[in-house]
DNA sequence: GCCAATCCGGACCAGCAAGGTCCGGTTTCC
DNA sequence: GGAAACCGGACCTTGCTGGTCCGGATTGGC
């Protein structure tokens, strides 16, 4: 369905949270505001930090910080670090040839393009964008709409 | 993990199979050629034709032919066929707020300049693109793996 | 110096959608 | 009339996602 996961979904209301408070934000706390469940947000906060996108800070009084400003954080580092790589294809998820139609398989490898072209569309949104929409004129943003149906 | 299904990809081999042969093909036909299960490429076939991408042709004799070069078809419009609507969230699925935490969802709708995005990337391709890449070295590609970054 | 709060890194389980197969029915050509 | 092929479903299985939980490590406060 081409489709993100809903934990990515959930890194993007986290992530505008913990911009909105500021200074460093307790994972319980942070899934208070939300209105998330508190294992699921100490998960994508864990992923967030692996990533470093994020920082944790350990012991009592500790919690999460940003490291960078979402301004400066482009949508397609979040879902990398949620969902794992872009690709929209499993033939390039496991690297060597489980394809069993490989030889006959004219598309081998073909969707680079593609992949590339998502990455770019992709890079080109930065988070502050989706969690903080501007009250009047937003959208300035040259998309070709085409909605396909 | 932000991919189509592999139905869509099984879609673009069997497009390009059919317009690599030209003419009518029959569904065992094209399962031979691509080597993919017969049953699998009548089902490909089967969305392909009620989404107008293909065109069937019953009785003897009968079979498959494009309705359209595969220069002058996006790659949207294949996985609209086979995927269904390109949305990247469930949010915007339902329509609603079937989302329990919608009071303190900030990203709430936001996710559309995304989409469009998305919709734009896929639309300014042509399975054409991706199905004949180059005659001459089709044959130098030794497999990406793993395209992140 | 001890205790509590908090992150860290896993393992674990349930639900669901995708992938794939099969069957009966209908249409058309030989 | 029979065979070939599409059509439109239902059906089952597999894998992944979503979500929860637990023990261990680390740090600040009393």
């Amino acid at each position: 369905m081409l489709r993100v996961s809903k934990l990515t979904d959930y890194a993007v209301v986290v992530l505008s949270r913990l911009e909105a408070e500021g200074g460093v934000q307790t994972a319980p706390g942070l899934a208070a505001a939300t209105g998330l469940a508190e294992p699921t947000v100490a998960k994508v906060l864990k992923m967030l930090a692996q990533a470093g996108l994020v920082e944790g800070l350990r012991g009592a009084r500790g919690g999460y910080k940003l490291v960078r400003p979402l301004g400066a954080l482009p949508l397609s580092e979040v879902i990398v670090a949620i969902d794992g790589p872009i690709a929209l294809t499993a033939c390039v998820d496991g690297g060597f040839g489980l394809c069993e139609a490989e030889h006959v398989c004219p598309v081998r490898g073909r969707w680079d393009p593609v992949n590339a072209a998502i990455r770019g569309a992709l890079s080109a949104i930065t988070v502050a964008e989706i969690a903080m929409p501007k009250p009047a004129n937003a959208m300035s943003l040259p998309v070709p709409v085409l909605v396909a149906e």
